[in-house]
RNA sequence: GCCUCUGUAGCUCAGUUGGUAGAGCAGGGGACUGAAAAUCCCCGUGUCAGUGGUUCGAUUCCGCUCGGAGGCA
């Protein structure tokens, strides 16, 4: 067994990955890949809490401002770049720390899930939203009852977006959705996790949402929109932008849209944990804990003995 | 000072022609194999302001007290 090497750092948002995986980055002489669904897209920085140069502090990072922001990007696009980059960075002698919160990006990665050749279809995709329209979500689910009822069973009618992923994969490709479970982590990985009592992370983010706006959220997004970026694509749907362009067409106060987005934060952040908590592997570290160097030191500490057994 | 309205879940409010109550939001839990910062599922007992009275029984009716809102002087 010749695994490769990696360092996790996740959390839920706002957490201290960014700060952490830096400093850790520095003191390993290593590199970063996000593990975040929303960081690849250029232009979107403030909402994304993206890193910026200085923030970044010459550390090297990978799969951020990788693509323009209407393209669109999933799972399997992920896995296929990460894995190669892994590969290129223990080559180099490097342990390269992923350092992100998308739950499904992580866990896939670590544990090897198995993705189908199928690739997502927007026209059938659009077909199927258009079919639901005009005759209900249950007529679709229906659909997919009769292709796949094992799957039909598994996913709620009112999850309409798993439907139509299971249709799509049977309709383009005659495959299913696999299931199979390793559970095993196909790499040879130290996991660290960064946990807030529930009080104090939500008063994290609020006082970073505050700063999102205070740092100019509402201008970022009047810029895109600006520069020809479609209200509707895939980066403009996530926290942060939704709810300014809310506010920007004039649909809600300023003030009201920072509350939305400190809400719509808040549940993601418990979304998150839900991930975390089905990854037994994670090592918890609570940084309130801990002052000054001393949670930097004791992850550093924990991830050297771990990688000298 | 007088009159009217009002006080029910953390918040906004329903409701009970008298048999101790329920929605939305917040909050909590969960699912997740190509949109995942997405999408979806589940979870509501609280001195019904306090206190006396009527009643078999009051959060519901009546009196008083204390909050809150408005009106008249």
């Amino acid at each position: 067994m010749n695994q490769e090497k990696i360092i996790v750092i996740l959390g839920p948002t706002a957490s201290g990955k960014t700060g952490l995986s830096i400093e850790l980055a520095k003191k390993l002489n290593t590199e970063i890949i996000s593990g975040d669904s929303q960081l690849v897209y250029r232009g979107f920085d403030i909402g994304a809490a993206k890193p910026d140069v200085k923030e970044r502090g010459g550390v090297v990072h990978h799969m951020i401002d990788i693509l323009p922001p209407e393209a669109t990007f999933n799972v399997a696009d992920f896995i296929q770049q990460v894995k190669p980059l892994i590969t290129k960075l223990n080559n180099q002698g490097k342990i390269p720390i992923l350092a992100g919160g998308t739950g499904l990006y992580i866990k896939s990665l670590v544990e090897g899930y198995q993705f189908n050749e199928t690739a997502g279809d927007e026209k059938y995709r659009q077909q199927l939203e258009e079919l639901a329209a005009s005759k209900g979500k249950e007529y679709v689910h229906e659909m997919l009852q009769k292709v796949n009822p094992e799957a039909a069973q598994r996913i709620h009618p009112n999850n309409f977006r798993r439907v139509i992923r299971a249709l799509e994969v049977y309709h383009l490709g005659g495959e299913q959705i696999s299931t199979d479970r390793e559970s095993e982590l196909i790499y040879d990985v130290y996991v660290a996790g960064l946990y807030w009592r529930r009080d104090l992370l939500y008063d994290r983010i609020n006082r970073r949402v505050d700063m999102m706006i205070a740092g100019g959220l509402a201008q970022e997004v009047s810029q895109l929109l600006a520069a020809g970026v479609a209200p509707d694509c895939q980066a403009m749907r996530g926290i942060g932008y939704k709810e300014m362009l809310r506010h920007i067409h004039g649909e809600c106060s300023l003030a009201d849209a920072g509350n939305e987005i400190k809400k719509a934060t808040r549940h993601f952040a418990k979304r998150q944990l839900t991930w975390y908590r089905k990854m037994p592997y994670i090592h918890w570290y609570h940084p309130a804990l801990y002052k000054g160097h001393g949670l930097l030191d004791n992850v550093t500490w924990n991830i050297a003995r771990f990688f000298n057994h």
